[in-house]
This record gives structure tokens, C-alpha cells and sequence, in this order.
DNA sequence: GTCTATAACCTGATAGAC
DNA sequence: GTCTATCAGGTTATAGAC
């Protein structure tokens, strides 16, 4: 168990807000909107249950403002890239170890993309356009085929979908594999994970070049 | 909605309990074990929720039973295409071909999965192992690398985990990705899965070659 | 703004009739 | 073997005091 997060020592609006957000974002990416208890956010805020419906009414609208936020985070952090600066190879390098990195540090957005496919159809993400977070990966896989870097015969679509189901994958199914790594306890310590973005990279550039 | 499965005229022990078993294997496909309701299951049997209790106890004995079931299909199949007879890019190739193709016929396989990691971290797939379905794919990649087919820096833990992501994250997503496909709406006709398929045996045999 | 108390609902499981 | 009825537990949401 985490302590729980710093709730403010005074009443404040803004930073219980806020410290509801960040323990939604957890509570979420560990069991979804349906599964996740409005008890234990709070628990974790430091609060009670009833703060959650006077900031945010339900706890779906919660849930819409979490997805919100980590949504916009990665979609401001694909822009710093610059991506049309590169060429299309190492656009897509970029791409992925700029994901993973982020993975690393927030492992949350990977278990809320798939949680939300699997429970709610992408009935939320598609209110915020899930279509912005394939659309960078898709324009470099175009650019790519286009400029003969990649192989003609590739479909942005299924390409795109496939790589990011990748990136995604592994995190999801962390705790899922001890039989497979017997000697690692933990998948997200540092230097298995180093490893992981090592061949994770260079399994996406070798699966998508042209030959 | 689909159609109740058809429930035996007369009192049949066996076919009520089979009839159970694939009703509650599209159910917890569909919402995972903590989603899925005994109630709908029964319903889509035919019978009350009183017969779950009656032939499996309780909702979790019920899940190990689908587990078990999909699960020994999958090993089954494995073992069935004869690996070792073939070279490790033939034998990598056919390992996808008949995943997908399994995935294809029955969804429920790759969101199982997936739930099982997500909603219990692995814990009712370690009790049966769920180590065999990674290894045929292992000893594959690891036999790749020994003869020189496959990258040498491969990593064949790391490597499968990403592969079998790719292989089950697009059944996973497929309704979440309406606005990748504004014009095809069902990503599981049989023509874009076709497509689909192709695209990922493709880039999966990339992924990993030496070059 | 924050809490306590409770309403209203849902779901898994059981008892007992047939 | 199968059903009906019901219990026990847990969860979201609200009302109202402070």
C-alpha cells in the first residue's frame, strides 16, 4: 500500500481537486471505470466518498476528465517532438521510445487504453478522439511508404494499431508473467525495462522498413 | 442481442453444463471475470443462476473452468501444427497464421486474456500455466537465433510478449477504433480481418530477421 | 468544503419446493 | 435437475449537519 496522497492542511479547492484527479488516474488504470471503487479514491485523496460527487458529480464524469487529461498530456508531448523535422525512420524511433518513456513513468495510460477498449467499446475515448493519438503514427508510416523508406505494401491502419498494441502489451501483462521471468520479479525495474524499449525499437523499425 | 443458446428439451446434466460453459466463456470475454454476470450468463443459457451455483459452485469456478477450456484448445492446436519439423520463419509464420485464425473464430480468446492480466494479474492463468503458451513461440525465436535466421540480439522473452501484444490488441480494439475505419465499421468481416492478417504475419517474420 | 448517515440499487449465493 | 424466493454484502449517490 502507497500512502495516501498529501491532502492540503486547510480547505482548498484547487489541490483537492486536483489530488482526487491523481488518485482516479491510478484507481482507473488498476481496474477500470467499472471496477474501480470510489471508496478507495477517495481513501487515497484522503477524503470522503462524498467529495467526489460535489468536484465531479459522478464518478463517470470522473472518469471522462481523467481520460481527459492523460489524453491531452500525450498528445502535447507527440507535438514537442517535432516529428515532421525527422525522416520517417527515425520519426517512428521517436515515436516509440518518447511512448515507452512515458509508459515507464505514468504505466497507468497503457492499462486505461486498454481497459476502456475492452470495457466501455471506446465509448469515452471516442468523445475525446482517440483518433489523435494514431494519427501522428499513421502520417509517419504514410510519409514513410511514400519516400520508399518503408515497405510499399504496408497499411497504415493495421500497422499503426498493431504497433501501438505492442508498445502496450507488455505493461499490461507485467504481472502476468512470472512464469516467463522466473528470475525478474519486477518488469518495470529499470534495466529489464531498459532492455524492453531496446527490442521493442528495433522489432518496430525492422517490422515496418522496406526490404 | 443474440439468441439464447439452445437449451436441451428434456433434463441433460452434460448439455446444461456445456451449454453454461459457452455462455459464460462470450460473457467474461466480453466484461472479464469481476464484469461478467452470473445473471446474464443464465440467461443466455436458458436457465436460472441457481444451475451455475448447482454445477460449478460458484462464479470463479465457473471462470477457471473457461480458462481451463480455451486455454487446452490453444495448447492443443499448438502442438497439432508440428513446429519442429518446420524452419523457424516457416514455424514463426504458422504460429500467427493459426493464432489469428483462432482469434478470427473465437474473439473471446484474445480479450480473455487480456482481462485475466488486467482485472487479476495473471492469477487464474498461473494456475494453469500460462507459461505453455508463450514457449512454443520461445523455443521458435530461440532456435531462429541459434541458426542464424533471426536477429541475434533478439531477445526471445521481450520478443514474444510483443508479438502475442500484437496479435491480440486489434480484437481488443476493434470498437474502439470507428474513427480509424470512418468506412468500414466492422473490423472482424472477413475481408479486412483477411487484410489484417496478412499485414501482421508480414510484419511479424520483419520483426524479427536478421539482416 | 467537508463530513456522517443513509437511501436505493445491484449481485452472488443459498434454502427449499417441485 | 431445475425453479422461486430471499438473504447478505457491497456500491453509488444523496441529504443534511457542521
Amino acid at each position: 500500500m502507497k500512502e495516501p496522497h498529501l491532502k492540503a492542511a486547510t480547505r482548498d479547492a484547487d489541490a483537492t481537486k486536483a489530488s482526487i484527479l491523481d488518485a482516479a488516474e491510478e484507481e482507473f488504470g488498476r481496474y477500470g471505470l467499472q471496477g474501480a471503487r470510489t471508496e478507495a479514491i477517495a481513501a487515497q485523496t484522503g477524503v470522503t466518498k462524498a467529495m467526489i460527487h460535489y468536484y465531479f458529480e459522478n464518478k463517470e464524469n470522473l472518469y471522462r476528465e481523467v481520460l481527459r487529461r492523460t489524453f491531452s498530456r500525450r498528445s502535447l508531448q507527440i507535438e514537442s517532438l517535432n516529428l515532421p523535422a525527422m525522416t520517417p525512420p527515425e520519426a517512428l524511433a521517436a515515436i516509440f521510445r518518447d511512448l515507452l518513456a512515458e509508459i515507464f513513468k505514468h504505466p497507468t495510460i497503457a492499462s486505461i487504453l486498454v481497459f476502456e477498449s475492452l470495457q466501455n467499446r471506446g465509448k469515452y475515448y471516442r468523445e475525446i478522439s482517440v483518433a489523435s493519438l494514431y494519427s501522428p503514427l499513421m502520417e509517419v508510416l504514410e510519409r514513410g511508404v511514400a519516400g520508399g523508406y518503408f515497405c510499399p505494401k504496408l497499411d497504415p491502419r493495421h500497422t499503426s494499431v498493431n504497433l501501438v498494441g505492442m508498445a502496450v502489451f507488455y505493461i499490461c501483462s507485467r504481472e502476468n508473467l512470472s512464469s516467463l521471468w522466473p528470475d525478474e520479479p519486477d518488469l518495470l525495474s529499470g534495466e529489464i525495462f531498459a532492455g524492453h524499449v531496446e527490442t521493442t525499437v528495433a522489432m518496430v523499425c525492422n517490422a515496418v522498413l522496406r526490404r
